[in-house]
DNA sequence: CGGGATATTGAGTTAGTTCAACACAGGTGG
DNA sequence: CCACCTGTGTTGAACTAACTCAATATCCCG
């Protein structure tokens, strides 16, 4: 069961942004940073399995990821869960509450998490006076809309072991980018059950799929650990191509 | 095989612009629709199975629909390929290769198919002086990105009969919305293979699905036709909720 | 020590696939 | 006007990737 929420200690500046400091960023000038320092009304903290946004409800804020990893997804009735996407620092959450009335999908924390919060009423100023922050809101939500292009012909054409080994890659080179691997190796806060329902497949069919990947080689999964030991092969099965975008928008 | 593209007749004022008697979409005031006329560089009309944009290439321009279907899809190199969406008139195409350099997908007409033209080294300026459009902009993707939710949980944990259930409300609604049902009734202009592309299915396999929804009296398909039958056990079988979100964007 | 997640493995089942044949319609060229 | 071809839809039969069920193993935590 989700954790409760705890209070943050103290905001960080926007000004001192860790994420700033990640080249996959682009650089924010003064006036833009001032603008998201007033705009950001706070941090919010969860524990992992805390739910961040709920499906049906409209939320007031709008957030983006500071640290951790979250996901989304969405329930059928009899308690099929489809897992959307996976989110990192830097991801953008909620935007839907504030484009339309009420989400439709939910959001849970999977680690610990910091959020930043935006509160939604005010997104209409951002776009108003600034242009090129909002010119960053479409990116990234386009940007979200190409990876579940992706998700979607994983799920619907790839075999299970192709849509392991393409999830797994996609994971790591997002990592990557944001510096959050060491060497080939990456911390997935992940249980074998995230994984099937990201991919669409059964829990025991992905244990069993992941064993024989293990088994040829290709990567190594223990502990929540995950290391690329083939990453050719891999990317071979998956037709995986990494996505090379130029720098991205923070907020 | 794709036909040649036509040159358009005359293209339409915006001023005169159908979309725009329609209720489902906002009005725009005299300024943006003055702003809109200047942005849209012509119209562009191809017929079914023409090639709108391919997947690795850039396009100089951005898209929208003024009439007719297309849909967006990627392709495995085996041939395997995975329908994204079904394109109607208001959605906005190519704005991937505007936001990132190239498109990872492809889109094709499905029937005879009226495109207004934009160039897209000018989206900037209606980021600039048009904040209201900016924000519709990303409206349109958000949008699209809550399909794409819907999809995926589809594809990802629905049958094959709960899919095709859900698909064929999904477009009989936005038809509907888009005043383009007669009744029960709609002109679909797809192939079963389509279909099944959208859904993650084979052509067989979906082929005898849509036979037990017919024999069950929930739809009538023939000719391109389609006719809801029994829209509360199509919706009960798909868990299937019409997204009633308020007018949206035109452009 | 006991209870609740998570992971692993085997065995039997099934939804959906592939292969193949055939029906039907429209479009073309002789 | 007919013969042919191609794209689409339909149907049966055999197959298989992935599923469900079930038992067991671990591990963490209170």
């Amino acid at each position: 069961m989700p954790r409760t929420h705890t209070a943050p200690p103290k905001p960080i500046k926007c000004t001192a942004c860790q994420l700033k400091t990640l080249k996959c960023f682009r650089r924010l000038d003064e006036d833009e940073v001032k603008f998201l320092s007033a705009f950001k009304s706070g941090e919010f903290v969860a524990e992992p399995g805390a739910s961040i946004l709920q499906e049906g409800t409209r939320s007031p804020h709008l957030y983006t990821i500071l640290s951790g990893w979250a996901f989304r997804y969405k329930l059928l009735p009899d308690g099929r869960r489809q897992i959307l996407n996976f989110a990192m620092p830097g991801d953008l959450l909620g935007l839907q509450s504030s484009v339309f009335s009420e989400m439709k999908h939910s959001v849970e924390a999977l680690s610990h998490l910091v959020l930043c919060v935006f509160p939604r009423e005010r997104l209409w100023e951002l776009y108003a006076h600034y242009p090129a922050l909002a010119f960053d809101v479409t990116w990234l939500v386009a940007r979200s809309e190409r990876l579940l292009d992706e998700s979607l012909l994983s799920v619907g054409r790839r075999s299970a072991r192709e849509r392991i080994a393409h999830l797994l890659l996609l994971l790591f080179h997002r990592a990557s980018a944001l510096e959050m691997t060491q060497g080939r190796r990456l911390t997935l806060p992940f249980t074998q059950q995230h994984l099937a329902d990201a991919l669409g497949l059964s829990l025991v069919h992905t244990n069993k799929t992941l064993k024989t990947l293990s088994e040829h080689g290709c990567i190594r999964w223990k502990d929540g650990r995950l290391e690329i030991l083939d990453e050719k092969g891999l990317a071979a099965l998956a037709d995986y191509e990494s996505d090379t975008v130029q720098p991205r928008p923070i907020l």
